[in-house]
DNA sequence: TAAACTTCCGAAATCGTTTTCGAACATAAA
DNA sequence: TTTATGTTCGAAAACGATTTCGGAAGTTTA
């Protein structure tokens, strides 16, 4: 392995000289400082990152906590898209990459006892059960942290933005003309509030009686809970003119059973999706949904949370929120 | 932060002793340890994995390589599932994973040097251009290495075994009637190029003969090129009985097609995937297909690289093949 | 010419571990 | 009693970088 004094001894030069010149410190001639770095590609030298961060206590590595109840976890789209997005950015940036868990062997660790053990220089936090005490003992501690789609008094979050995709989604549809829409709704979550209030609020705006025979609750990703509250709906008296699914997956679930009924999507009912999966606009006709922004909202959080790393005396925590699009798609029919 | 030197001056005792304690080395009475070890939990010690590994030159950190031409990446099941498994594995037996890319800031660096200077204690290469210089230097490099679905001479892979799923389908198509089967393949990797050799072979072995105008060919993981392929075999004179599509996802595509040609699935026409990805069991009819074994995969991969790591004398090399299972959905008919 | 700056470089301390080797002591064998 | 053996511990040297501080030139100013 090549070190700073191979090249110093190449070079004639001393150990400081080196590290000096090729961090590009300006206290080293041109010369020198030309001739080390020529010697340091010529001898294929790689700066050896935990010599350097034991010294410098930062290790360019962001950690990552993507765990969740469900344990659909990567395989939801939105997550993968995210995390894809994080780790790009981040790599531009300098930074790499790091799981965050709990258990690294036979040694069971908290959260923030891992990425304190593995000097993360920040954490951001993502699809995780933010009530955990695990996660707060995290955020609560001195290593930067960010959070996607909850928000944490002390640190910044960055929000998909489920008013707006909801608002737009009732909107859309009470506009062309649906009047009992159903909502299956994920589990109790701080998003699933959010979407409900919003739906609820902007049903009340724009003078829509709620009629609580409408609401389902089937956990996200889930198409065969989708599946049976759709049959519940359907099942209604005074069935719905429009389902508002979870999640354009969970959409799915609703899809069979409605064509099992006989009934053709969007002519005898309408649905729409969420989340702008790349399935939901393959399949025909392609479905409405609300697309959020994952990849907006991974590169934002990673540039936020380099930043406050970068400049800590700078930090102030703030709530980013990201919008995200209605596609309309050919799912919801105008009655 | 704590130090071991804490800890020492607490127990009274010397550096050593407290690591040697700490990381049961039995030249420390039983006494002693305990005393050390109960002061670490109270003084709630977190060994520094930088000056740790500065020292042993092990850093309980596995690099994993995912990237992709395509760059449907992370986005497709098959590695995301795979990803959780190698990580989860990877986790239960103490180590980390970190992504390996190729540039960490201005400085570009291979793939090689990457690892190198993240230290990691071995790689996974997986969904990557093979023949990509920088993955062969990585992979002849002293950085012990497993690649997925791809075999280099000195290195162990872990294979999805396409021959036994073409093979498999093949069997079950043939067995069901058809004779005209169409095969729309993924682009030339050796991935393709071993399912289509299990293709044809498997005809030949059951003396079917091959007709040249039923292979076409359409990127994996793109349903518009499928769907593309798709048109082309509906168009041809001598239609297909059945098609066989690179993948779940891509079939959606071809469904489309089908679909708005007025054929019914299977009645009219019959399909297989390939993957058996959680939404290719949630299609009704639910789509006949090869389901990968991809956790399995990535389980076997991380537990095998990490033995290459720890006991680097009993490594040879080997070829781990992972047999998936058909799944007999209801997109094949009996003719 | 002396004083005061600059510029460029190096010695040495330091980060927090692990590990080697020998010391000290106790115990067992001769 | 002497010798050999075992047990338990600590001093000190690494690992490979960064950084502080001061010294030696050379250059400018008074």
């Amino acid at each position: 392995m090549i070190t700073l004094k191979d090249i110093s001894e190449y070079c004639g030069v001393s150990n400081s000289t080196v590290s000096k010149a090729l961090n590009g410190q300006k206290d080293i001639s041109k010369e020198t400082a030309q001739k080390v770095r020529e010697a340091a590609r010529k001898l294929g030298y790689l700066p050896n990152s935990a010599a350097r961060s034991l010294k410098t206590n930062k290790t360019l590595n962001l950690g990552v906590l993507f765990v969740d109840k469900t344990s659909s976890g990567l395989r939801h789209e939105y997550f993968s898209g995210m995390l894809e997005s994080i780790k790009s950015t981040a790599e531009a940036k300098g930074y790499d990459i790091t799981f965050i868990s709990r258990n690294l062997g036979e040694r069971k660790m908290s959260f923030y006892e891992h990425a304190k053990y593995r000097g993360c220089d920040g954490v951001v936090i993502a699809s995780v059960d933010f009530t955990n005490p695990d996660v707060i003992e995290l955020v609560n501690s001195e290593i930067p942290t960010i959070t996607i789609d909850y928000v944490y008094n002390k640190c910044t979050s960055v929000l998909s933005d489920n008013l707006d995709g909801m608002k737009q989604i009732a909107e859309y549809v009470y506009s062309q003309g649906h009047r009992r829409i159903a909502i299956i709704h994920g589990e109790n979550t701080s998003v699933t509030q959010k979407r409900l209030a919003s739906f609820r609020n902007t049903c009340k705006k724009i003078g829509l009686e709620l009629d609580e025979a409408l609401f389902k609750e089937a956990r996200y990703h889930d198409p065969k809970l989708s599946a049976l509250a759709t049959k519940e709906l359907l099942d209604l008296d005074k069935k719905p003119t429009c389902i508002l699914y979870p999640d354009d997956f969970s959409f799915i679930g609703g899809k069979n059973v409605i064509e099992e009924r006989g009934l053709k999507i969007p002519d005898d009912i309408s649905v729409v999706g969420y989340d702008g999966v790349l399935l939901s606009q393959i399949l025909r006709p392609q479905l409405t949904t609300y697309k959020q922004d994952s990849e907006e909202i991974g590169k934002i959080a990673a540039q936020k949370l380099i930043e406050q790393i970068e400049e800590p005396t700078l930090y102030i925590p703030e709530i980013i929120t990201v919008t995200g699009k209605l596609l309309r798609g050919g799912t919801v029919e105008k009655i």
